[in-house]
DNA sequence: TAGTAATATTAGATAAAACTAACTTAGTTA
DNA sequence: TAACTAAGTTAGTTTTATCTAATATTACTA
């Protein structure tokens, strides 16, 4: 495996650890294995290479927090992860469901070019459906 | 690393035996190698897998050459990989070299729906866009 | 045809990310 | 407070994919 600085395995605990958070207010290793679908031996190795990072802040027998880096660095992903949902939901029409799934791959390695591009897409895409529906008419272009 | 079927390095490694086949009648460990961007004896091992798995036929110190089934995958592969392309600098307006990047990730992991969807949108925009340009813009002829 | 250069292969190591089994700690409750 | 249970940790293994160094083969050429 290549020594790339931040794996998807990484960004996806990182992604987990901010759900739980927001949801449960406390974080555990429990709840982490359960939403990754992992073995708590597994998070409890993530964790300790999120600590290495500066991602979280962990004591042993104890809870889990994002430090500040933690956070900015999930909730970027995150934010990605919404964002190419919902292209691909609102402009491309792909089932709720299977662009949830598409969403947790692509996140982790599309550009941020390309995910510029999908905004500004998005954004004039949504306004333009949302036209067309005012003056059930042809596509105004 | 997860019992995945087809892993993306599989899928890497047809993809660029399909290329060279095409270009240059004769594959060789080292072309792969050079093209991939790997080590020969890591290609030498990924041989045996896909050997295995009935996608190419190898001799000892011979040339590589894709089954039926090896062929059908690889072009699969291909094909997705232009449509992605197609899709990001056409539709989305991503500069070709960043399109081609990205396009190299998503095509292993992305559903066959999206892929569908892409597909058809970027027919519909392309058409739109000759349109506009028809009518507006200098005579295409 | 012998020697050399290019290519291929073998052997063995490393790294990431996961696993199971076994053991430890902490919290609850009888 | 003793003991049970749930959660966490440690130890050791596995899988996939890569690497470097050393060796072998092939093909060419002098």
């Amino acid at each position: 495996m290549p020594r790339n600085p931040t794996s998807e395995s990484v960004e996806n605990y990182l992604e987990a650890i901010l759900m739980l958070q927001s949801e449960d207010k406390v974080v555990r290793v429990k709840n982490i294995s359960r939403r990754v679908d992992v073995s708590m031996p597994s998070v409890h190795t993530a964790l300790h290479v999120l600590e290495d990072r500066g991602y979280i802040r962990h004591e042993k027998y104890g809870y889990v927090e994002l430090t500040r880096e933690g956070e900015a660095m999930a909730k970027r992903i995150y934010a990605s992860h919404l964002l190419i949902t919902e292209f691909l939901t609102r402009v491309l029409g792909v089932p709720q469901e299977i662009a949830q799934h598409d969403a947790c791959k692509i996140e982790h390695i599309v550009s941020g070019e390309t995910l510029d591009r999908m905004a500004d897409f998005t954004k004039r895409f949504i306004g333009t459906e949302d036209a067309r529906q005012r003056n059930h008419g042809p596509d105004p272009a």
